[in-house]
DNA sequence: ATTCGTAAAGTCATCAGATGACTTGATGAA
DNA sequence: TTCATCAAGTCATCTGATGACTTTACGAAT
């Protein structure tokens, strides 16, 4: 059954400031009523405004600066975003992340330093064509290789919603699929880093391609089931 | 100059905690001691202790029962992942949604039902190409009509990313450039919804594609001074 | 033997009041 | 114009108290 769900005022306040914040109520960078308005306005007490500001310090909406005031920070809100794309499909999820696998891609092959291509070469070999030392281990160093393209790329934000996705699919697929996705072989990934060596944007744009639509397929078959 | 790095009591206690939890001092699923036992531990007050405890909470880490206790939820904080994002540089957000526009207009290619079309073009008739209304709101119009072709992937991963991205991205622009952005014109964006339109997946790839690469020039040239 | 109500202890939730530390702006002297 | 000083405003922190809720133990009733 559904437990019986009870609220508490801190989250409460904390969400009418997020709402607020979001809403534009108060613009960036301005400063937000002191911590006695906010009880008043709120009908709770400085110590249940003090935490809920605290929270949004926390998730990077507010910025507080004692004697001054209270800031918005950002308007923003990523922890949201970020519950919000959790809650969304396998499927959506997989071509969102094969999306930044794919410009990852492009984007190595024309700023890779040699160090990136001997790092992406390294952990192809260490990767291995076969389950040594159980399937999470394989995954584990599959996962590392993927995430050294992303890497070559240059781009920090990628790299960060990288992670951020892998996690987040490893959680659903674990939460909702039994069945197995096809698992490229080590030429597909042979083919990717070797596009990525000769500087060719498009050939590894294609490797990436090429690579992730079977997996895609048996996505959908495993979903519609 | 590096700004005097002055500390508050709440960091302070939060980082405590939070080490010990990633340490492994509690273990999962474990209660930790109680808030008169950690203000003593940490030689703050209850107060102090609860605005920790509940920035932990925001974050993931710990669970609060109200009668019984507080609990270790996880050892792993993820929640910052986005926030790590936002605080990367123009150019490597700029990127990252320039792969979500790619592979969007690749799978609305695909996809699009005919009443996305319609969304597609009548936004893009509403931009218009100069800027009536100021450029605040043209900007407004003008991201309108690249979220429908977003939404006309079907895919909500990446529709919530994009909405943080522009966000993201928006708030970027206004703290560190001044300097204005080259604004593809209305032909450049035909291109995308003919192509999306002939469900032509390669074609709406290489509209996308040719769409940014004059706005990424100009942002490394803003960058660079 | 099991079920259920009750009481007690422990814990978080919330409030109220007070003091300290810091920032900001105004004021005036050098 | 520069700099020291002061006053007001604001957040930071502490202390003490009360309420709400959970857990456990103990009996009574079935």
């Amino acid at each position: 059954m559904q437990p019986a769900t009870r609220t508490n005022l801190t989250d409460s306040a904390a969400k009418s400031l997020r709402a607020e914040i979001i809403a534009g109520r108060w613009s960036l960078g301005e400063r937000i009523p002191n911590e006695a308005a906010l009880a008043d306005l709120l009908s709770v007490s400085r110590g249940t405004v003090r935490e809920a500001v605290r929270v949004l310090v926390a998730q990077g909406l507010l910025d507080t600066r004692q004697g001054s005031g209270t800031y918005v920070r950002s308007a923003v809100d990523s922890s949201a975003a970020l519950d919000r794309v959790k809650r969304t499909g396998l499927r959506d999820q997989w071509e969102a992340r094969a999306a930044l696998d794919l410009e990852a891609a492009r984007l190595a092959a024309i700023r890779r330093t040699p160090a990136d291509l001997d790092r992406m070469r390294l952990l192809l070999a260490e990767r291995g064509n076969v389950d040594d030392g159980g399937s999470e281990a394989f995954i584990r160093r599959d996962l590392a290789f993927h995430k050294s393209v992303v890497a070559a790329s240059g781009n920090k934000a990628m790299m960060e919603l990288y992670d951020f996705f892998t996690a987040a699919i490893t959680e659903t697929i674990q939460a909702t699929l039994d069945g197995d996705l096809p698992e490229p072989d080590q030429q597909a990934h042979a083919a990717i880093v070797n596009a990525i060596a000769a500087s060719d944007p498009e050939r590894a744009v294609a490797a990436v391609r090429a690579f992730m639509t079977p997996v895609l397929a048996q996505l959908g078959r495993l979903l519609s089931q």
